[in-house]
DNA sequence: GGAGCGAGTGGAACACGTTCTAGAGGTTAT
DNA sequence: ATAACCTCTAGAACGTGTTCCACTCGCTCC
């Protein structure tokens, strides 16, 4: 029980890099199963104590795990802007490249995904977080002209993102299909004639 | 291993029955926690052995009482049809009258929607059905004037309250919160131009 | 520079989902 | 009627997430 909430020493930090990178490690081979606490605390060198101290459960660890994937997600979007001279074709460009980073770890992704649902409270606040980063993507990749409602619209994209992602990662539908729902969510979300 | 596929005998049928509803026994009081394998079994009077006979998992055990749980909420509402002269009304109608029943058992809603989103396999097809359930529910209170794209709306009305039930479940929502994402989606996918 | 304290360690212990084993009925086909 | 086969039972056994314990180490505050 932390009582006091001192910042996190340099080391600590470090420390809890490491545990997520070991997450990230085995989640990107083996998925959620093939991270097992006894292995991550192994791979980062830690005692399974800290990890539980750091984390409250393993899906908030693989919880922020997903944070931190997301983090980077954003940070090499911001890098390039949408492309697409509607906000409908620059946030579809947006998605798109997502998704495809997606695919490229799709065990990994399936892993953190799945303990995003979970009900830990640890991993609610990384739930949050990714909202967040979420809504920011697709309000930044909207830019001009705003439409009408653009908070409204940007979370119920963000609501499709995420239902039909599930979708994806419990294997009975496939990025294309998720993709496709998009498709459809944006255009009756940000039609055309808004950016007229 | 089941090999041949031989219909449920009337106390197969039974059993299972029992064991769903014992599952929902436990899982009205205590939520997903208090869904125990032994409990349930002891509860039902099967051995373990049996409940797995019928179900592949926990999760799929709680999906498929979700399942049941909407099969009933479906009867009632198609019982007493929406209300309201628009398709955006009756929608929100039904809606309304869904999240109700669902705030009358927290606990054992939860319980079920949080093994909805897991990957079991048996689980998996437990959310196939919920989604062709729902999105008939949709449809329905849709009715006349059909909209274009008739389908899409639904579907995509269909994620938002899946999303956003995902955020009462975790418990960072409220159910008035709920309520006031499916009338933004609404509002943006059913607009009142097309019942004119 | 000693006392106190919180963080970290190593590993045992625990809880619960899941699987396995051995055997008892019951049903079907010959 | 008997052999083959399934289902079901009771409960042991297993695996992994989580917690607990006893201890050490390093820092901070007098």
């Amino acid at each position: 029980m932390q009582t006091t909430f001192r910042p996190l020493t340099r080391a600590q930090q470090a420390r809890r890099q490491r545990v997520i990178d070991a997450a990230m490690d085995l989640g990107l081979e083996g998925g959620y199963e093939a991270v097992q606490m006894r292995d991550v605390a192994a791979r980062a060198g830690v005692a399974m104590g800290t990890v539980y101290r750091y984390f409250t459960s393993k899906d908030h660890l693989l919880a922020a795990t997903l944070v931190r994937w997301v983090e980077l997600l954003d940070a090499r979007l911001a890098q390039q802007p949408a492309r697409g001279n509607s906000p409908d074709q620059r946030v579809l460009d947006v998605l798109d490249r997502a998704l495809r980073a997606m695919g490229r770890q799709p065990k990994l992704v399936a892993a953190v995904f799945t303990s995003l649902s979970s009900p830990d409270p640890g991993a609610v606040e990384c739930q949050q977080q990714v909202t967040v980063l979420m809504e920011g993507i697709v309000t930044r990749a909207i830019g001009e002209p705003q439409p009408p409602d653009l908070g409204d619209r940007a979370r119920m994209i963000g609501h499709v993102w995420y239902s039909a992602l599930v979708g994806w990662i419990n294997g009975w539908s496939t990025l294309a299909r998720v993709y496709g729902e998009l498709e459809v969510a944006v255009g009756l979300l940000l039609p055309r004639e808004l950016s007229s």
